[in-house]
DNA sequence: ATTTTTTTATTGAACGTTCAATCAATAAAA
DNA sequence: TTTTATTGATTGAACGTTCAATAAAAAAAT
């Protein structure tokens, strides 16, 4: 099997078990012999390419974050419409994209931020992807209200995002995306209302 | 040392070293010798008084739990005003008290809720929890709007304070009780606003 | 084209560490 | 003297890491 560029694919492999392994048994039990056999190679790759478990642990972490930013901006590129709305409308639906919700991003999601109470490297990721969307948000509502109100409107928003992931997390069904699309754009809907009085775009959802 | 009737007071010195332990070092470190010398006694003490590290892991967030609930239903209990409103206001009061929202607490919580997702007697404390809170915002809604915005307001206002707990553990200053107050009343007042229209209890907050 | 050499990728058994649980020994109170 | 409470060294299992051995592909030589 041995061939030259393996590790990009080797990686990638690495971090989808390690994603899988976790949706299974939860970050705990997600050993380095549980995740290679995932992966169908052997459990000393993992230190071949990662330098270690928490190397793996890291760059899965990693790739969850940016794949969460990216879904936010393929969306944020695509708006015809310039208005705040529709930029907090993109922030919601890429933080509820289909990849990002799906069981095991969402598991791994939610294991990787109570483990990252405690490791300082995963908080500083987590940190800097926080800030983003906090300070992203804030921007947006500052187009249409004062300064105070929109700091209190993003960390709103930014809660009530979170709060559904987590849910979302743990229950088996996983998360209901359409059902915490709906609920997050009717908080949107419900700040703006007090300022910008525009008419909310139509929700469509029963 | 040893005296009759030492039970009760090991059991609770040692969930107590275990909620400590845990805002230290993570769950995953929480050892049984780390747990047992916080709590000053030796480690063959935990297995003696809960049977083994999971007995006593159950047992901590029991109380968590049963904390929770006791701090929503004092307030409830002290009502003068029987409106929705207020029915709703104390159980954000009561989710955001002091001894549940003050560091070692919130950080035990998000272990166990990440915890819970793969150790099915945890699940089933935190499923029981989740499901009173939801119903007793959903009955307190109805009281002021349809069967199917009341669901909505419900889980939209269980999602914003469970989101306001998950960024409150992970700041390291610990949560901002006074602002997610705050910012779950206003939540609070803008989903009444469509429907009760009775005027919002005075928030001063700055 | 075929064989040999070199490089790259991978394995899995062995090692040292860490942990939870156990239980015989102990010590204080009743 | 009996009962209750506690200790802590010991045990066995599980874990992450390491590394010599191996196997396949690529490159070089014939």
């Amino acid at each position: 099997m041995p061939k030259v560029g393996m590790e990009p694919i080797r990686r990638q492999q690495l971090i989808n078990a390690t994603m899988a392994a976790i949706d299974e048994v939860g970050l705990a039990e997600a050993t380095v012999m549980r995740i290679s056999r995932h992966a169908g190679v052997s459990a000393g790759i993992i230190s071949h390419y990662f330098g270690g478990k928490d190397g793996l642990l890291e760059a899965t972490m990693r790739q969850i974050l940016t794949d969460l930013t990216k879904a936010v901006a393929v969306r944020r590129d695509a708006l015809e419409d310039d208005s705040a709305r529709a930029h907090i409308g993109a922030i919601i639906e890429g933080n509820f994209d289909r990849t990002q919700v799906t069981g095991p991003a969402a598991k791994t999601w939610l294991a990787f931020w109570a483990s990252s109470m405690h490791k300082p490297m995963l908080q500083r990721l987590q940190n800097v992807n926080d800030r983003r969307l906090y300070s992203n948000l804030c921007h947006q509502f500052r187009r249409v209200m004062p300064r105070t109100e929109a700091r209190n409107a993003a960390r709103g928003l930014a809660a009530m995002i979170d709060g559904l992931w987590l849910r979302g997390a743990l229950t088996t069904e996983g998360l209901n995306a359409e059902e915490a699309r709906f609920l997050a754009h009717t908080y949107l809907d419900q700040l703006l209302a007090h300022y910008g009085c525009q008419q909310p775009a139509s929700n469509t959802y029963s």
